[in-house]
DNA sequence: AACGGAACCTGAAAGC
DNA sequence: TGCTTTCAGGTTCCGT
């Protein structure tokens, strides 16, 4: 499930607890959850994000979750059954939210203070722009692929694997090459991608969430058998710092 | 330090 | 049809 837009989706679905206070937690999946502070009886101030992390700001504590690759959270009520692969849940005066997640690689933690997780993340696209300029200075001085470096989370949190694939695209930047020799003008282009995307992406899902029909804004991830969308030319399924990676091998250079 | 690869989990889709 | 394999939008650990 998500990336930066999917989780910022989650996010507008969390602030449905805004204002409440926790009446109760239950939380029994010890992979994923890690309570520091009790969170009974504090209310939910704030919910944020950064990247692909959720950071719930109680009176007196905070709550952190992160989705993995399969997690979501779902505000419905307290006589709502347990949903399929529901790991915690935590419930307010008039709501319950559920987090469900059937492959348990998500993190769900409260804490008194922020976490290393949370404080070790680069700036997020959508929250703080982009600096291309700072962009461009660290793909100078790392040594891996392109694709690499744009999904390292101190870099620019939020951008994951398909973000990466479609900026790219989007870019006509080959994924397979190295940081050190992209140009500034590129640079350029895969950040005005990017900001295009998530705006596109984001939009999509709350169409999705809302229950209508909405055409997927992603144009060659997973589509690695279909011809390039834009010269007609071979897409390619390739694997990159062990993750599935599309492009074309004609528009893509 | 850096890199590839495996591990953590489970379900859905594709392959046979 | 049904069994097997592959792949999945993330992160972390481990050995070289």
């Amino acid at each position: 499930m998500p990336e930066l837009p999917e989780v910022e989706v989650v996010r507008r679905e969390l602030l449905k607890l805004r204002g409440g206070r926790i009446q109760r937690i239950e939380a029994n999946d010890a992979r994923i959850v890690d309570q520091r502070v009790g969170i009974v009886g504090r209310r939910v101030r704030e919910v944020g994000r950064r990247g692909k992390w959720l950071r719930l700001a109680l009176d007196g504590a905070i709550v952190f979750s992160h989705l993995g690759m399969t997690g979501d959270w779902i505000v419905t009520t307290h006589d709502a059954p347990p949903l399929r692969f529901e790991r915690v849940r935590i419930d307010v005066e008039k709501r319950s939210a559920r987090y469900t997640d059937p492959r348990r690689f998500g993190r769900f933690v409260t804490a008194k203070d922020d976490i290393d997780a949370w404080r070790e993340l680069g700036p997020d696209p959508l929250l703080d722009g982009i600096d291309e300029a700072h962009v461009l200075g660290v793909m100078k001085k790392r040594r891996r692929t392109v694709k690499e470096v744009l999904m390292d989370q101190t870099l620019l949190a939020g951008v994951g694997n398909i973000l990466a694939i479609e900026a790219l695209f989007e870019a006509r930047v080959d994924p397979r090459r190295s940081s050190r020799s992209v140009t500034k003008r590129e640079v350029h282009a895969i950040a005005r991608a990017l900001r295009s995307i998530i705006r596109r992406t984001i939009a999509h899902d709350e169409r999705l969430v809302a229950g209508k029909r909405s055409r997927s804004p992603f144009r060659i991830y997973g589509r690695a058998k279909d011809p390039c969308p834009r010269c007609g030319g071979k897409l390619r399924q390739i694997v990159l710092g062990g993750r599935g990676t599309t492009f074309c091998t004609s528009c893509q250079v």
